[in-house]
RNA sequence: GCGCCUGUAGCUCAGUCGGAUAGAGCGAAUGCCUUCUAAGCAUUAGGUCGCAGGUUCGAUUCCUGCCAGGCGCACCA
C-alpha cells in the first residue's frame, strides 16, 4: 500500500485534527493510534466515513455529535482539508463523519496503478515470513479427487497471495509413501495383474486395472514374482506412475510445488531418531505398554499419541512429528497445513507436536481446514469414495469446465464453508459462471483500448487528467480500485484468497456500469478530448487491477473473448 | 457423549476486527444496441440474517444456551 494514498492522507489529517483539538483542551481522552476509514455502502455518505466520534464518546464523556463537530472544526481551522485533498466533510446520523475527496486527489490512484503495473497491490505486511505451505498431499495410490482439487486451487492461490504480501513462500506436497495403504495398493495392483480378486480393503478403482497392465508391460519380469516381493515391486512401480500422473495433472492445472516431500525420507539418515531425541530432551516422550508415546496432552490434545507401536513399527504420528521438525529445521518460521475436514481431528495433535518441539503453537504453525465438496449430478449426490473408485477426479472436472472456471469456482468460496458443485450447471452453460463475468470485463476493456489506439487516442500515465473524472460512475470505480492493496493484504492476513475473487467481481461490475454510463471513446465525428484520454487511462488501470487479481487466483485474463 | 465447521432472498452463496436503508449471481417480470464486446446495463419482485436470552448508544456480526445439518473422535494411513 502506498503510504501517501488518498485514504492515508485523510486518516492522517483526522488524527492531526484530533491531536490539535486535544492540545486545545477540547477533548479529554486517549486518542487511537490509527483512524479506521470505511467505504460507506451508500454513496451519499461520501468516499470515506469514520465512526471515530462514536468510538470516543464514552472515553471523552461527550455526545458523539459534539466530538464530530470538534473534529470537523479542527480540520477546517487548521487547513487540513486542503492538505488531505478533501472537498467536503459532513456529520451525519449519530455522529458519523463523511468525507468526500477532491477528484484530483481521489484520481491519483490511477497514476499509481499505471506506474506500478503488475506490482500494484503488492505489499510488505508479511515481509520476513518464511512460510512452508503444505497442501494437496494426496496418497500416491490413485488419482486426485475433488477434495484435493479444492486445495490445489485454493492452496496455490493462497501461496500467490502470501507472496504478494511480501512473504517468502515454499509450496510443499507431502507424499504418504509409507505404511499399510501403500502395501495394500501394491497388493491390489498385483492381484489385478493376475486377474485375481482384489482384497476387500484394497483399491478397487478402474485405474487399478489399467495401472497394473501398464506396469506389467513396462516390467515383464514382474509377472514371475510372488508374495511380498511381488507386492513391493508393483507397489513401487505403481507409486512412481501415480505420482508422475498427479504431478502432471497438477501442472496442467497451474499448481506447482517447490518441494515434493517423501515420507520415506524421514527415516533416512536417522532423521526420525534425531526427532525423537529432540522431543525426548524436551521431556515429552515416555514409554508404556511397550510403545513409545508423545505426551501431547501436555498441550491440550485429547489423548497422548503413539509414535512407535509395541511391535516396533512406526505409527503414522511418528512421521507427522518428524515432518514438522523437518520443516522447522529447514528454516521456515511459519508452517501452514491445509487439511480436509475429515482430518480436523488432527489439529490438536499437530499443534501439540509444535508445542512439544518447543515452538509456539499459536504462532509458528497454522492449520487451515477445508470443508467438504459435494458434487451433484442429475439432482443426485455423487459419493466420493476413493477405494470404491467412484470418484470425480481433478482431470474430469477440468475436462468438463476448463481450468479457469474450475479454479475460479473453487477459490471464490471461503474454505470453511461446505461447497456444492452442480456438475450439470457447470457443464451446461459456462456464462453462468462468475469467472466469465470478470474475464469478460477484462476482454471488453482490451477491446476498448484497441479501438482507442486505432482512433489515435492517447492513454496512459502522461495522458491522464484526474480532475476531469467527476462522474459518479468514475468516482465509484476509482474508489474501488484504490481498495485493491488493502484487499490483498487482508486476504493474505486472513489466509482467504476468496476475498480477491469477490473483489475483482465487484471491480468488473463497477466497470460494466461505468462503461454503460460513460462513453470512453468519441462518438462519430466528435474530436477526441482529454476526457477520452483520461477515461481510456482509467480503463487501462482497471484492466491492470483485474489482471493482477486474476493472476493471484491463477486464472487467465483474456484480451479477447 | 466430546470436538470442529455450517445455518443470510426461490436456488448457490458473499458480507460482519459491532455502525447509518443486509448484498451478488442464477431463477422470475419489464426496459436499454442504426456507433467502444448485450458473455453487458437499468428497474421491479423476493429477507423474523436458525431460535431465545445477554453485553452495547448501536448486534446479522461478540458471549451463553438451545434447535438443525455436515465432519471427526485408532498402537489405520
Amino acid at each position: 500500500m502506498s503510504a501517501d494514498s488518498a485514504q492515508n492522507k485523510v486518516a492522517v489529517a483526522l488524527l492531526k485534527a484530533l491531536e490539535i483539538a486535544k492540545s486545545n483542551g477540547l477533548l479529554n481522552c486517549d486518542l487511537p493510534s490509527q483512524i479506521t476509514l470505511d467505504r460507506p455502502k451508500n454513496r451519499e455518505h461520501g468516499d470515506y466515513a469514520t465512526s471515530i466520534a462514536l468510538g470516543l464518546a464514552k472515553a471523552a464523556n461527550l455526545q458523539p455529535r459534539v466530538i464530530a463537530e470538534v473534529i470537523v472544526k479542527s480540520l477546517n481551522e487548521n487547513n487540513l482539508l486542503t492538505v488531505a485533498g478533501i472537498s467536503k466533510v459532513e456529520i451525519a446520523g449519530p455522529g458519523f463523519i463523511n468525507i468526500t475527496l477532491e477528484s484530483a486527489s481521489q484520481g491519483a490512484v490511477v497514476s499509481q496503478i499505471l506506474t506500478e503495473g503488475k506490482k500494484y497491490g503488492r505489499g510488505k505486511t508479511l515481509a520476513g515470513k518464511k512460510i512452508n505451505l503444505e497442501f494437496v498431499s494426496a496418497n500416491p495410490t490413485g488419482p486426485l479427487h475433488l477434495g484435493h482439487t479444492r486445495w490445489a486451487a485454493v492452496g496455490d492461490s493462497l501461496g500467490r497471495v502470501l507472496s504478494a504480501a511480501g512473504a517468502e513462500v515454499s509450496r510443499e506436497f507431502y507424499i504418504n509413501d509409507r505404511g499399510n495403504q501403500m502395501d495394500l495398493f501394491g497388493q491390489s495392483l498385483f492381484s489385478a495383474s493376475q486377474n485375481k480378486e482384489i482384497p476387500e480393503n484394497g483399491y478397487h478403482g478402474e485405474y487399478i486395472g489399467d495401472l497394473a497392465k501398464q506396469i506389467v508391460k513396462e516390467n515383464p519380469s514382474f509377472s514371475k514374482l510372488t508374495g511380498d516381493e511381488a507386492m513391493a515391486a508393483f507397489r513401487d512401480a505403481g507409486y512412481k506412475l501415480q505420482l508422475d500422473q498427479q504431478r502432471q495433472v497438477l501442472d496442467n492445472f497451474g499448481t506447482h510445488f517447490d518441494t515434493w516431500f517423501s515420507e520415506r525420507t524421514l527415516y533416512e539418515n536417522d532423521f526420525f531418531t534425531h526427532t525423537l531425541a529432540k522431543l525426548k530432551s524436551l521431556g515429552h516422550v515416555y514409554e508404556e505398554e511397550g510403545a513409545t508415546w508423545l505426551r501431547t496432552t501436555d498441550f491440550d490434545d485429547d489423548k497422548d499419541r503413539v509414535m512407535i507401536k509395541s511391535d516396533g513399527t512406526f505409527a503414522y504420528f511418528a512421521s507427522d512429528s518428524a515432518y514438522y521438525v523437518s520443516k522447522r529445521e529447514r528454516g521456515f518460521n511459519l508452517c501452514i497445513y491445509m487439511l480436509g475436514a475429515d482430518h480436523h481431528g488432527y489439529v490438536g495433535r499437530i499443534k501439540a507436536i509444535a508445542a512439544c518441539a518447543g515452538d509456539d503453537p499459536n504462532k509458528d504453525i497454522e492449520i487451515l481446514i477445508g470443508q467438504m465438496v459435494k458434487i451433484m449430478e442429475g439432482g443426485v449426490e455423487l459419493k466420493l469414495s476413493k477405494r470404491a473408485g467412484t470418484i470425480i477426479t481433478l482431470e474430469e472436472l477440468v475436462e468438463k469446465v476448463g481450468t479457469d472456471a474450475a479454479r475460479y469456482t473453487l477459490i471464490r468460496y471461503p474454505t470453511d464453508t461446505p461447497m456444492v458443485m452442480d456438475v450439470d450447471l457447470l457443464k451446461k452453460n459456462t456464462n453462468e459462471n462468475p469467472v466469465y463475468y470478470v474475464q469478460y470485463a477484462h476482454a471488453r476493456i482490451c477491446a476498448v483500448l484497441r479501438n482507442a489506439k486505432e482512433l489515435g487516442i492517447n492513454h496512459g500515465l502522461d495522458f491522464y487528467s484526474p480532475e476531469l473524472l467527476t462522474h459518479e460512475r468514475e468516482r465509484e470505480l476509482i474508489g474501488l480500485l484504490a481498495q485493491y492493496p488493502k484487499i490483498v493484504a487482508s486476504a493474505a492476513e486472513l489466509r482467504q484468497p476468496h476475498r480477491v475473487a469477490r473483489y475483482i467481481e465487484e471491480v468488473a461490475g463497477q466497470y460494466h456500469r461505468f462503461y454503460n454510463d460513460c462513453r470512453v471513446l468519441p462518438l462519430g465525428e466528435e474530436k477526441p478530448t482529454d476526457l477520452n484520454s483520461s477515461r481510456a487511462s482509467l480503463s487501462l488501470a482497471t484492466a491492470q487491477v483485474i489482471s493482477n487479481g486474476l493472476d493471484l487466483l491463477g486464472v487467465s485474463a483474456p484480451e479477447k473473448m
